[in-house]
DNA sequence: TGAGGAACGGAATGTTTCGTTCCGTTCGAC
DNA sequence: GTCGAACGGAACGAAACATTCCGTTCCTCA
């Protein structure tokens, strides 16, 4: 029976710590998102260790929360990035999609806003994360499979109506979305009426990143 | 100049505490949308009133909870009833969602579950409101206009995702959600590729409303 | 093999938040 | 002119919570 000793060790109190940060992070994940105000025992609980084990790693809450998001920022350029490798215009833009609500990536970084004073590379990751997006509905759009008069704000909208559906089980939470997704995919493509009103401006959603009351 | 002396009074205190009654209401709705988790001050504070003008109309928070979703309800089954009675199916059905939307009544009903006791009368009230969507999304799926398999569960799902828009200005986030409808609906019509997974059941989202815990 | 300390669990603490009560005041009703 | 309904807001007590602290475990490294 061979030891196993590659890189990740199994065993080991630092092995076990190393675990513990991932653990940390999606209990954080798993139960920010149910409520962003929970206490930070919850998390501890749901992740199964002490309060101790948290703050040996985050300075305090809002630097938990702060990671947390800027975790969030990041998968969400990862899946960006991901589905523009896809070929087909209009299933780059589905997938990505596709990817960001599965992931449950889009309502850490909106719910979460305003509980913390947020980086300036985290601002960054958000400036890169817009234009991601922006290139995804302008191939889309650009290829006649989108309707002409979406712009890139609206996918905020739709991914916020997505994360909004929520049930006790993940994967039937993932699955509800999933048909969700669904129609408004089937709404979104040519040809359809025009949508009514003015569309989503830039500045018309970063209100809850400004400065709190 | 003649007196007015008609029903309800304009002066008066009886009048103003009357008036206070819709104010106080009015007020709930909006802090407690906003924020499910809210303080009572905060109600009071967006009334214009102070503490005491709410201990006098509710026992508690719970109770004025209790009638702020009961309020709720009904307003949903008032937009239910005043949709039907529109001859055009597909008018019926899409009217009754703008209206729902326009008065943002979903949401009540949802986030606040589990925060308070359901009266019988509620539950009463619930069931009917269940039945009347069931016959708006029944007819327009008969008429030929709905997509035959979008069942009654997934008009919780479209008022979940509208209701999760939401920017500080009242108007403008009516606009955005009659945008986001406006997808919706154009993916609702019939054709359409097959939604996707398992269509929601009926016992699936009254799980909020299960015993807290 | 033994000492040192990294990692941890969870009780303890001090503070803040919040629901509820209480009291003094106002002013229309009768 | 008197009574009390309606009210504003301070005061109170309890609960929730972020953070700290201390004792324990057991890997790590020499």
């Amino acid at each position: 029976m061979p030891k196993p000793t590659d890189s990740p060790p199994l065993a080991g109190r630092r092995a076990q710590a190393a675990r513990n940060d991932a653990t940390i992070l999606a209990a954080a994940r798993a139960v920010f998102l149910d409520d962003p105000k929970a206490p930070i025992a919850a998390v501890a609980e749901r992740a199964g260790v002490g309060i101790s084990a948290l703050y040996r790693r985050y300075a305090g809450k809002e630097d938990l929360l702060r990671t947390l998001c800027h975790d969030g920022l990041l998968r969400f350029v990862a899946a960006a990035e991901e589905a523009a490798a896809e070929p087909d215009d209009w299933a780059a833009f589905a997938g990505f999609l596709e990817r960001v609500v599965d992931a449950d990536v889009h309502s850490l970084t909106v719910h979460l806003a305003g509980t913390f004073t947020p980086t300036e590379e985290m601002g960054r990751a958000a400036v890169r994360a817009n234009e991601l997006v922006d290139g995804l509905v302008g191939r889309a759009r650009d290829a006649g499979r989108l309707r002409p008069d979406v712009v890139t704000q609206d996918v905020g909208l739709l991914l916020e109506g997505c994360a909004a559906i929520r049930v006790p089980d993940p994967d039937r939470t993932r699955q509800l979305r999933r048909r969700h997704l669904a129609v408004l995919l089937a709404g979104l493509a040519v040809p359809g009426p025009p949508l009514p009103g003015p569309p989503p401006g830039v500045g018309e959603f970063d209100w809850r990143w400004r400065p709190k009351q």
